[in-house]
DNA sequence: ACTTGAAACTAAAATGATTCTAATTATTGA
DNA sequence: TCAATAATTAGAATCATTTTAGTTTCAAGT
């Protein structure tokens, strides 16, 4: 690291206040991914940070950006869009109903639905038409019985 | 083909309908997979239904599995869990939020709630704990300026 | 029944996001 | 300062999915 330590910004007090609570440490790269990512209010997938972490530090790599985003999602400053890449699931319940998933088993478990989402209230932007609306819950199983070991075909 | 055609059972004939009016054949592989989803009410990857269909028939091919799953969700016959499997993306505003994907041009825009996901009713079963709750709309962008072009990092 | 073109099927290779590995470098606390 | 631990790196590996190219099946018209 060529860059003198020891005058973080503002930014990056809180970064380190809150990767400390989950015992990570605030280092250069880190500081420079989250201020990356705050420049812009767009979603960009871990290789568009890449590439705009890298226009300031070449030297970063791939892997320290998916490191890093982790590293943010889990001390709460980041959010993950699509919360989901493990395979995809299919389900042949026609009635109305939503997706629970558990974290600990991996099963997916039906939900009923006792109201219409499209109910929701929901501040929807002129521009923009939405054509379904889909809710997904992450949780866990209470019975150990049912959630102990993991299984793929859930 | 070595079996003798024409004595489809009830949900074949229901498939070839639905089939029929996306423009899609029915064939004995599609009708196969349909069985086999029908079979369990669970939540299986395309893999692992692969591997259920090739149980009774050992010809099938994982292309042909993957193909009819598509058939099915676009008939409406089979929903797909995970809908996104596009490069995650990653989000800083901090405010509560759902996330909006435009089918267009694939740009994904913050829409704030204003009510809690909490307050949704659902009936969650008594052995399941939420941990969170995920609400995401699918749709498209009415402003052809702002959505004519397909962007990576929206 | 026979041809013909389109649709569907197959095995295998390619893709692409993500994760892992092994080696190096940085940081922290003693 | 030194050792132990954590973080970083480049590149390889993984794995769900898609594509490719060649073959088979089907449906419609003769």
């Amino acid at each position: 690291m060529s860059e003198r330590q020891g005058h973080w910004g503002a930014e990056a007090i809180e970064l380190a206040k809150k990767l400390s609570v989950v015992g990570l440490r605030l280092t250069a790269q880190r500081e420079h991914v989250y201020h990356v990512l705050l420049a812009q209010t767009d979603h960009p997938t871990a290789d568009e940070v890449y590439f705009r972490a890298k226009a300031e530090k070449p030297e970063i790599s791939l892997a320290t950006v998916y490191n890093t985003l982790d590293a943010l999602v889990k001390c709460g400053l980041v959010k993950q869009v699509n919360v989901d890449r493990a395979a995809t699931r299919y389900c042949s319940n026609r009635k109305e109903h939503c997706h629970f998933y558990c974290e600990e088993c991996g099963r997916v478990h039906d939900i009923e639905l006792s109201g219409s989402l499209r109910n929701f209230p929901i501040r929807m932007p002129q521009d923009l038409t939405a054509r379904q609306m889909y809710l997904s819950i992450r949780g866990a199983c209470k019975n150990p019985e049912n959630c102990s070991r993991r299984v793929a075909d859930a």
